[in-house]
DNA sequence: TTCCGCATGTAATGGGTTACATGATTAG
DNA sequence: CTAATCATGTAACCCATTACATGCGGAA
């Protein structure tokens, strides 16, 4: 249950709505942990419920701001320090364990196609490291490190599958 | 729906039972696809049912050998060629984007951890590569990609955690 | 006044995890 | 005989995705 915590830390930084979360979720968050319209505002409502979040004021067009509270600061404390990450499953790499099902020849796209993604995904990092407005704030620190994680992943995966295309007999 | 092609593509090298598949997910699929023994055995049913695999031969304890069929092969490869893999959830990373609601040494901690895992799952797959016996087959060829892939991914993981250990204040 | 963007909510469905439940066979 | 391993199946619950459904406010 992670999507309770993403939105737990993203309030550490200030009060926002469903809407202004959704926003965030598509730019910065969106390669770690996509999420969906629906998902964000039920959970809003539960993290409510559960008083790990306020509803501090109302906007038109029935607009809620949330709030984090000491409860939920809490609960996000908790969570980073007493779990640790399961590792994850790669749907890529489940595929190429697959790729003698196919023909050399149709093998081969696949693995083309994922070194130019891979250059794809790396060229947006950029774009979006040349977008942001730095301040020095914590979440931008620690997205700074996540953005050079980003970028150092995308340049193996394309070199990888460059070389394994080159595998292909 | 991932669990189904890849029980599908396991099968295309020859039948086995449940057990069997789920011996194999343990050892050579853990890392990009994890399954659920409860998952595994009603996924069989499943494809028995819609007739791309078949029940060939029952054994002591209730044992059932599945076989693929040809739809099933047909199914494989329609999914390899029609469909692609969307990118996926990072929980890691996520952690790293919210690590400013922590100290700086439980940050630190934190990063200090995922770079000795990476090492040890490096090992891991050291260990892995000298333990399996290489024959030639297409599954073969492929999983020594997949395998090629694993260690060079752990070496970033743990190259990156442990600059961006240095890296906090 | 019309369209776009803001803004929220819910229902159906599917996949994954945990837990429960059972029992046969074989090696020591 | 007894423990470990082989072997399968099902129910409850949670999370995520897709689709449906609604409506206000501001800009042109």
């Amino acid at each position: 249950m992670s999507l309770r915590h993403a939105l737990l830390g993203i309030l550490r930084e200030g009060p926002a709505s469903g809407y202004d979360l959704l926003q965030i979720f598509k730019v910065s968050l969106h390669n770690s942990w996509p999420a969906t319209q629906s998902q964000v505002y039920t959970e809003l409502t539960k993290l409510a419920d559960a008083g790990l979040l306020a509803v501090t004021s109302r906007g038109p067009r029935g607009r809620k701001e949330y709030t984090l509270t000491g409860d939920g600061l809490a609960e996000l404390q908790r969570w980073l320090i007493e779990t640790r990450p399961e590792p994850h499953r790669n749907e890529a790499m489940l595929r190429v364990f697959l790729l003698g099902a196919l023909t050399h020849d149709q093998a081969r796209d696949y693995l083309e196609w994922l070194a130019k993604r891979a250059e794809d995904n790396r060229a947006g990092l950029e774009a979006l490291e040349a977008a942001i407005d730095w301040n020095d704030e914590d979440l931008r620190f620690y997205g700074r490190l996540v953005l050079e994680y980003g970028k150092r992943l995308q340049a193996v995966n394309q070199e990888w599958a460059t070389w394994a295309a080159t595998q292909v007999p």
